[in-house]
DNA sequence: CGTCGCGTTGATTTTGCTCAAGATGGGTGG
DNA sequence: CCACCCATCTTGAGCAAAATCAACGCGACG
């Protein structure tokens, strides 16, 4: 399975897909303040964005495979990327979803730990690991954003663990919209109609569940005029305390 | 719930429980092989070690509490303790368990994502927070390390979510003890007769389960007789294949 | 020697899963 | 532009794995 749209065009040429602006090198990114490089000086960015790779991946490409050697890293720049694991049978957990401004390359390991694709269509900046390395080095400050990432990654998988360790659907599903949320928030969203782009399939692997029971509860959770689901993915927190006191199981 | 064995002692003098030898400083540790200190050079370490002072912990003492300021960071020379948050409703989830050679800081916050506590008598060497992060900033080798210590844990919480989200219980049993006698083997201790200090309640609430079912799935793998239960709280993994097989989910 | 904490085992219940059948809606081709 | 098709989502009925509730054994410790 190899990446799809891999167009290793350096950051101002043809972009596959236009979309908003970004036109201009890394300076100019619409992700920057959010993103590793958010902590960088423009001479540093410059050193940065030299070595960096414009991806363009479809719904459904994987980017990388888990157990394939850890060769590139990226920085999401546009779209909603999923990373799982799976188990032989078939069963899978999604361990985390990526968005705009999010790293994946965290755990430096010497092959990658989960399998990450697409879940809509999305662009990426690639850097080779050992380039990154060396840039880290060089660039305390970029050494001092990665250990920020990884540590709040750190925090917000212990959150996760009580989720699926001790959580009911309610409250898991609940917890995931308000996480959802607050993460647009950081990422210069609203936090208000929550963009859902993942499926019902993806959600239930990402909590714990079955497909059936993402959707089920949902309807609860509508029937309780806590939300309401607009059709074009996205879905409008009525009552963001109530859910909040469910997600926390009061 | 203050801390209550603290004896801010340096590490030469009076230690308040003897066992293992490490009577002289860091130079001498036992666990500074695979510790965070263990990237050191000896005058690396002797600036390490002068910050640092000994902590002695009595089972169920709790060391920091969730979402008390970050003051600290510990490094486990002896025992083990665990790591856990709460629900309102008291629903624990012990994110993970400490053993020695392991580091308690990795999660750079404001404050502590977790509650820590001693699950047998426990020895650890405390250092401020700060004091860590100067000499981080002076000593690469220590701050590559943690880089590596805290990618280390972010796959092992991945594995974790997957164990949570989508293995039955005796795949999580099985898991459990292979992951036990795995890192056994890294603190340089044997693989087979698998230490298992903690309760059958923290097994439970380390894996997503309760004691019961704990219970009857440990005495379910004897029956099967893939282990034997020794009476000094050590498990004799009989036939590892097949637990690793039941844990895989094959 | 009694008590208390911990572990085990048994009986019953429940939450969420499985299996099955529609509904919905976006995309495609006629 | 419409009809059809297939994915995805929803809903329903029955089931099963693990939780809950309850009792009991056992060893440690005062």
């Amino acid at each position: 399975m190899p990446i799809k749209s891999d167009r290793p065009t350096l950051l101002t040429p043809a972009r596959p897909k236009s979309g908003t602006g970004d036109s201009a090198p890394c300076a100019a990114c619409h992700v920057r303040d959010f993103a590793v490089c958010g902590a960088l000086t423009p001479a540093e960015l410059d050193r940065f964005g030299g070595e960096v790779h414009r991806i363009y991946l479809d719904i459904g490409t994987p980017l990388v495979d888990e157990g394939e050697p850890e060769r590139n890293v990226y920085s999401v720049t546009q779209g909603c990327l999923k990373s799982y694991k799976l188990l032989a049978d078939g069963r899978r957990q999604i361990t985390g979803f990526l968005f705009p401004g999010d790293f994946l390359g965290l755990t430096r390991s010497d092959t990658y730990t989960a399998t990450v694709e697409a879940v809509t269509p999305a662009t990426l900046c690639r850097l080779q690991r050992k380039e990154l390395d060396q840039l880290s080095r060089a660039i305390p400050n970029l050494d001092r954003r990665l250990h920020e990432l990884a540590s709040e990654a750190l925090a917000e998988l212990q959150g996760q663990l009580l989720l699926l360790g001790r959580k009911t659907a309610q409250e898991r599903v609940a917890s995931f919209l308000l996480t959802l949320s607050r993460r647009a928030v950081e990422r210069g969203s609203v936090a208000n109609p929550v963009d859902v782009p993942m499926s019902r399939d993806d959600i239930a692997d990402f909590l714990g569940l079955t497909t059936e029971t993402v959707s089920r509860t949902m309807t609860r959770l509508r029937g309780q005029n806590l939300i309401v689901a607009n059709k074009d993915k996205t879905i409008e927190i009525v009552d963001a305390d109530a859910l909040a006191k469910i997600a926390e199981g009061l």
